[in-house]
DNA sequence: TAGTCAATAATTTTCGATATTTTAAGTTGC
DNA sequence: GCAACTTAAAATATCGAAAATTATTGACTA
């Protein structure tokens, strides 16, 4: 959130912004997981060359969302219960390390920061139930950036930096479950401890609640994602 | 280890010569911290094409061994003080991790495997006096061969991919602190020590050592470091 | 009916040239 | 002198098509 962000935005190559195009539209499940990518193809949906769409590819590979073999061609990385069971593990021990931090370590302006952000979310809770998908973007790029707050001043770049890479991956499981399983709990409620503990900088009960939240989230998505993998199809 | 491995080696593109080879001389110094690199410059050096060249870049990219600035090109991603304490701090977080699950799940098979490693180290080890290039790669390729099969049992795919990308980073600050700091300390030791420990199950004392081993590493990799900090010239 | 092989089609990979943007140098005006 | 502007040079980013590789088809053989 640096508010003194400089006007000129980083110049945007086509590269860039394919990028950004099929990262969206793989996380978000538009591009399933395990289709092939035929260049030609997506030459055409984002309207590019080939030069750019390898490169952004070549990026993709390094977020383990694409992966390649030589002369074959480039694929959405699959998706799979083992994997999902070993990111939450991988997820959850480092999320509670960098909780643990960065509350530690928090200052005024992160709780003012993270009190902004938990605003906002809390705002964008009530019109959930609108169906709406706008709302419900709104509400997802919230609760991501929640997340990332909560653990902003763990001052340890290379957590902040695989963090990201374990999100995002997780996000994928979510997305492509959420339709299926519709929270029964009450997640606001989670995300209020939370904030409430780490304001209060109750260390030790920020990483005890963010593992319970992050629990919940877990085995709701693993449900709903062995339904899927069970009953691939739909209607 | 695969025994069976298939004739069929993975068909190498340019694309992916360029990235290997670069990653090796970024990781050994060849291509110095910080660098420009000039497209029709590398072109010539790894005697590739544009396409290939920016494929491999956007690929190392991800391993935050290069970086990039949109329409200004590419540079060699830097080193310092800060990172290389994160990276310290995090590798061994994780590796202590690692090793615990790994040695609790080990079998014979494993245990052969990495007996195997160690006795081959043991034998490198004994030629490192000799200042001869050829051995030094060789227990370093060991070195590092020794310390993944310890991990290697964890089962967690996404701690190992992690861990290899911290270790790949480290190991850009030791090879430019090799010369300067010969150890003074008896590695070999340490590593009979975890090797010992592990293959004897004793899961804390395994971690427990990795920890020494990784503190005493860093420490003397930092020391040279901050001394190649301040004194960056050579003759 | 399989199974092999060659010819063809489809796809990926790479090159060479062009367009776009940044950097550097030089020039003018104050 | 120094800043702003203009122009030339250098470097990056992109396109379009050729070259190389893999996948597919269909005929032929055992």
């Amino acid at each position: 959130m640096a508010s003194k962000q400089k006007a000129k935005s980083a110049p945007k190559t086509l590269a860039n912004s394919a990028y950004d195009a099929i990262r969206r539209d793989i996380i978000s499940g538009k591009l399933p997981a395990g289709q092939k990518l035929r260049l030609e193809m997506l030459c055409k949906r984002y309207e590019i060359g080939m030069s750019p769409l390898r490169e952004a590819l070549a990026r993709l590979i390094g977020d383990n969302l694409v992966v390649t073999e030589g002369q074959r061609g480039f694929w959405v990385a699959g998706l799979s219960i083992e994997e999902l069971d070993d990111l939450i593990m991988v997820r959850g021990m480092l999320e509670v390390e960098a909780l643990q931090m960065s509350v530690t370590n928090g200052d005024k302006a992160w709780e003012k920061r993270l009190t902004k952000v938990f605003t906002e979310l809390t705002e964008a809770e009530k019109h959930l139930d609108d169906s709406d998908d706008a709302c419900l973007a709104k509400w997802e790029q919230l609760n991501s950036q929640f997340h990332s707050e909560l653990i902003s001043e763990c001052r340890s770049p290379w957590m902040i930096r695989m963090l990201g890479s374990l999100v995002q991956q997780s996000e994928r499981y979510r997305r492509i479950s959420i339709d299926r399983s519709p929270p029964d709990r009450d997640v606001h409620e989670e995300h209020y401890a939370i904030y409430d503990a780490a304001i209060n900088k109750e260390v030790l009960k920020t990483c005890r609640l963010i593992g319970v939240h992050l629990e919940q989230t877990a085995s709701a998505v693993k449900a709903a994602f062995a339904d899927i993998a069970n009953n691939p199809k739909e209607t």
